[in-house]
Parts: C-alpha cells; sequence; structure tokens
DNA sequence: ATTGGCACTCAGTACGTTTGAGTGCTAACT
DNA sequence: AGTTAGCACTCAAACGTACTGAGTGCCAAT
C-alpha cells in the first residue's frame, strides 16, 4: 500500500487546497508544512500520489489538485472530525430550544445550518412511511364546515377544511368519527385508504352522503402525508462562491430544487461508521452534482422515524468543521424534536 | 415636454435591451424597426433621452441602456401589458385546481410563477393581522399529550401538541375548552394574549394546572400565527443569468433570504392602476436591491386577507410579460384559496 | 427638421512576449 | 534505497501592443 509519508502530503494537499482554493506545489507545501524533507522529496511523494489518482495537475505544470478519490481518502482516513466550537454550541442550543412547532424548528434547523458551515442546508421532513393512524377528529367549524384531522402516531398532524351541504347532523359527525376511527386507528398509513374503500358498505345510509365528503378527504390528506419533503436554505452561499467553483452554479441549483431527485438521491446515502453519510463530486450518480459533496445525517424524531439533514456544496469543502456541525444539529434537532 | 418620437425610440431601445442584453445603437435601432427616418436623426433623439436620463451609455462610444427612469416611464407610459398564452393560462389551471392545503396551494404557486417569469418568484403567506380566533379545541391524543387548535376566521388553523403532567381529567379538558373559547371566540388575534391573562383568575382552581400549561402555549401559536412569512422559488432563474446581471448575484440573494428585509420591502409597496406594484432598481430602498426589479401583485384569501405574490429579477426584465404573469397567478390564486 | 459625411472614441479581440510557479528527471550523496 | 540539488522544460497568467468596428457627436448641406 501507499506509505506513510505521502499519505501525511495527501493531507496537507487537501487541507491547503480546502484554505487556498490555489492547486498546492511542492514548495509551498515544504513552507507550510515541516515535513523535515526537501520539496524534491515530496516531489517524488506527490508522484506516488499522482499515479494513485488520489491527486491531479489542472494542466501540466501546476500545483496538485484532490481528486474525488482523494478526498474520499481524506474523510475515511486522514480526518480528525473538528467538533464543533462552544460558541456554536450554544447557538444550536439557542436556536432549537425555542423552537414551537416542526415546520418552524425544521426552518430554523436548515437556516442554521447553512450558516454554521457556509453551505447550503438540507433538511428532509420526517418521513412517515411507517406511521401509523393514531387518531382521526372530525369537528364542526361552523353549520358549513368540517375540519378533518389525521394523528399519526409519530405526532405529526395535518388538518383540512371541508365544505359539506349545510345541514348535517352534529350526532352523525359523532358517529361518523367513531366509525372511522374504529377502522383505522392504529393502522399504517399504507393501508388507510383500503381499508376504508372497503368498509365503506357498512356505513349507516344515514351517514352516507357525509362519509361520500370526508372519507375521499383522508385518502387525500394520506398521500399528501406520504410525500415527501425537502427544505432548502442558504442557497446564496453557493452564489458567494461561485468564483471558487468550477463551471456554473446553476445547474447544481436547479438540480436541488428538484425535490424528487434530491429525495431518491439521499434516501440513497447511508451512514457510515461517524454516523453520517458522504457523496463526494462523482460519487453522485447527478451529473449536475459531479463537482459538488453531499453530506447527511439522520436524525429521529419520536424515537423511531428517521429523515436527513444535512449540506451540499464543493467538492473542495471544510469536511472536518462539516462533519462536525453536522452531527451536532442532527443530534441536537433529535433532542427537540424528542421533546415536541 | 418630450415629443413623440423619442419616445418611441425609447420603447424600441427597451425592447431591443430586454431582448439581447446588448446596449442598443442607433443603427441597429433603424434597422429592426421602421422609424422611416435616417439614423442621425434617432441619434438626434437619443440625445434628447440621454439628456432627460432615461437612458445611458455605458462608457462613452457604445450603444444606451435604459435607466431605472427609463424603464419606468416605460412601464408606466409605453407597456402594453402582454396577456398570457392560452398554454400558460392551461397550466396556471391546472395547477392550482389540484391544490389540496394552504402550504401546497401556496409552494405551487411559487413554482409555476418562477416557470412562467423565468424569475424568482415569491409568496408571501397570507397575513392574520385583521383575523380573529373562531374556535379552540382542546383534544387528548393520549395520557400524556394534549392537543391544542387555533381556528382563526381566515380558515387557518394551527395546531401543538404539549406534554402534560399525567392524568389529568377527560372532563376537565372539556370544561378549559369551554371556557378558553368563551373569553377569545371572536376577538381578534391581537387582543387574544391580553383577554386571557385578565381571564386567568377566574379559572376554577382545579383546572389552574391545566391551564398554567395550555394558556402559553395559546400564546406561542398566536405569536407564531402573526409573523408573517415568506416562501421563494426558482433561485436558480437568477443564478442561470449571472452573465447577463451586473455585479455579481449573492447579496440579491442574500438579501432575498433575509424574510425580515423583504417583508417590509413588499409591504410598502401600493399597487397601481394595473393591480400590480413595481419597484424598478433604486427605487427599492434596499442596496443589494438596486440591480433588480421587483413586481408584485395583491391577493386574497376568504374575500378579505391579502398578501402579495409577485417576482423579483434584473431591471432588465421582461415587464410585458412578467406583468400579465403577475396578474394572472394572483387572480387564479384568489380565486383557488376562495374555494378553499 | 432631417440627413450624409467624417473624425473620433474606446471596449473587445487578437497576438506575441515575459514571468514565475511548478514539474520531471538525472546524477550525486548519505 | 531513500534523499537531495540542480536544471531544463512547460504552460497559465499577466502584460503590452496593435487592430477592429460599432457607435457617437457634430457640421454643413438639403
Amino acid at each position: 500500500m501507499i506509505p506513510e509519508r505521502p499519505l501525511e502530503v495527501l493531507k496537507a494537499i487537501v487541507q491547503d487546497y480546502i484554505q487556498s482554493n490555489e492547486p498546492v506545489g511542492s514548495k509551498s507545501l515544504v513552507e507550510r508544512h515541516s515535513f523535515g524533507v526537501s520539496a524534491a522529496t515530496i516531489r517524488n511523494d506527490m508522484a506516488i500520489l499522482e499515479e494513485e489518482e488520489l491527486i491531479a495537475a489542472p494542466h501540466t505544470s501546476s500545483g496538485r489538485v484532490p481528486t474525488d478519490k482523494g478526498y474520499r481518502l481524506f474523510v475515511d482516513r486522514l480526518n480528525e472530525v473538528k467538533p464543533i466550537s462552544n460558541a456554536e454550541r450554544a447557538a444550536i442550543e439557542g436556536f432549537l430550544s425555542k423552537s414551537s412547532d416542526l415546520d418552524e424548528t425544521l426552518g430554523q434547523t436548515a437556516r442554521l445550518l447553512s450558516q454554521l458551515t457556509n453551505e447550503i442546508a438540507l433538511v428532509q421532513y420526517p418521513s412517515l412511511g411507517k406511521a401509523s393512524v393514531r387518531h382521526i377528529e372530525l369537528i364542526a367549524i361552523d353549520e358549513k364546515r368540517l375540519l378533518l384531522m389525521l394523528i399519526t402516531d409519530s405526532g405529526r398532524i395535518q388538518q383540512h377544511v371541508m365544505e359539506v351541504a349545510a345541514g348535517y347532523d352534529a350526532a352523525a359527525v359523532e358517529k361518523l368519527r367513531n366509525f372511522l376511527n374504529d377502522k383505522v386507528a392504529g393502522k399504517p398509513l399504507s393501508q388507510v385508504n383500503k381499508t376504508l374503500r372497503s368498509a365503506k358498505d357498512e356505513i349507516n345510509s344515514s351517514l352516507q352522503a357525509l362519509a361520500g365528503i370526508v372519507i375521499p378527504e383522508i385518502a387525500l390528506l394520506v398521500d399528501a402525508n406520504s410525500q415527501e419533503k425537502i427544505l432548502l436554505a442558504g442557497t446564496s452561499n453557493l452564489a458567494k462562491r461561485q468564483g471558487e467553483f468550477p463551471g456554473s452554479i446553476s445547474p447544481v441549483l436547479e438540480a436541488i430544487e428538484e425535490q424528487v431527485v434530491l429525495l431518491k438521491l439521499i434516501s440513497e446515502m447511508q451512514a457510515d461508521q461517524h454516523g453520517v453519510s458522504l457523496r463526494i463530486g462523482r460519487e453522485n450518480t447527478l451529473d449536475a452534482l459531479s463537482n459538488t459533496s453531499v453530506l447527511v445525517s439522520g436524525y429521529e424524531n419520536q424515537g423511531s422515524e428517521v429523515a436527513k439533514v444535512g449540506v451540499i456544496g464543493p467538492t473542495r469543502m471544510d469536511y472536518s468543521s462539516n462533519i462536525g456541525a453536522v452531527r451536532a444539529v442532527a443530534r441536537y434537532l433529535t433532542q427537540s424534536l424528542g421533546g415536541l
């Protein structure tokens, strides 16, 4: 395998390049790090690294730049995760403690993470794939309108207001609610629609009219529920650095605004030993993201449901800090949601 | 005042410049439009326009570019609003008809408008300033948790799940709900907190513990309610055109991600004769937006509440089309929300 | 009021030169 | 065998110079 010193050289190259955004050459390397050997020796080591495709030269005689493979080795074997500073920790705690509802909390989290990392932050809404119905509520708002609520065992609540023909009966609403809860409470969301469809016939004929309105609305809520969603923040962070970014940033922005694609991408990613999961450059199957790295960590809502939170930035990102920040934010988010 | 032909020339300059993004000169002007006069004459007219600061030259000998003042005159006096195409109308109707809840609808609207205009779209959440409480609902989810809901007369619903000390009484919950509704139903949101604070003493002592938990939560919901919010879409549209954009786009992105500032800006804007409201370049008090125009129109939710929807783009934007698109989207949005 | 003519301006482009950071290789050294 | 100094070589970027052409401004003629 590759001997020790060349690996140290790779580490130094990655660090210097992340800092300066300039291809780094042998001379500046020996100046800034104390290898105890001369530039010529470093050059030999760099030749080895280049042989292994861990670094590459943008053009024939220039400094070297890490390849995706180089970053990967760096992250996996050379990089110590930098713990977040106390100030940052305080910021996270301050931000998340005053959260009120889920939307608010996730929005805050995204903004916070984008400020912490100076990258684009993403927060996936908790998936409801495995959730089941805790309760269905029907409330009369006024003479013509009913409020339908769907409460899942993960604590997520969705509601919808329906117009119904005037003059329904309060007792009927009560009856229908009890009927519905009998049928679907405890059932996983995925089975709600089927269950209700087959139960339709059992309904007391006096309730049929009302049920005919309510049941399709339940179906809508269930569908809306299972549709996943991603929140973004800090898009300007990418724009701010368009100079340091190879190529154009607009395909990147387009790609990540395309929720479906992004969801697919992050759902494919499996957590590694750090509890975080990282795709570097072309490791992303998306062409538009071939110059960016995607870094995510899972967080938990109510102990079981899991979704992801993370950042997207140039492959030349500060992995040490970002991994620390993403991990910390995911942890605090889990904590904050547990208490919701 | 300025005679007729120079105004026609200004119109042509604006149109050509919007199309080509090149400073436009007298020669190309006579080529592309049939003024029936020679380039030299057009030059004289251009001298008048320059005198009036309606156009300016980027450098001594080059074509002319409209100034903010030029765009303003163009929009106010020369521009016919281009009605949206049938295809676009169909797209809007298709999109908005399948909306389910408010969040969904507004999100769709933002995306739609950004696609229609190729600009950044913004949608303000309906303001709740004048809304009042229709109903407060308290529901027991399980032994330890209560669901609190706040329903306003505009149909917006907010909910929050609270942990309460185990072993509260179902009857007590019922009582507290009735008490709360007696006190605040029909009251404007702005008075809810005050009313509840002064009503605290009237509460039956057996309910005090529960009320002590619930009332602060209501306050939180009210506050969250009155906090305004803006949705953005199509940020990549700006990045896509960074080439045609003078200066850097990142201050712009930063500015519009700063909700507070943006809210202040659009709330200052008053609708003009077209039902839309437009700030061109430096007319925006924000420095960061000195190269952009902000175009908004009001929409209505449930007949009275009003919020804004619009686009942000370079001053060099297609005002004809964009005004048409924003107007149409605002109209359809009002319509779609009316039926919610 | 309009026009053709003309000198003038200046961003942009093309092209050759210089500069310097950096490489790769070899031969000497430990 | 690993390390090093030395050196020829490469090439992007910076710089300088010249050229081009779209466009102006002005004047005298119509």
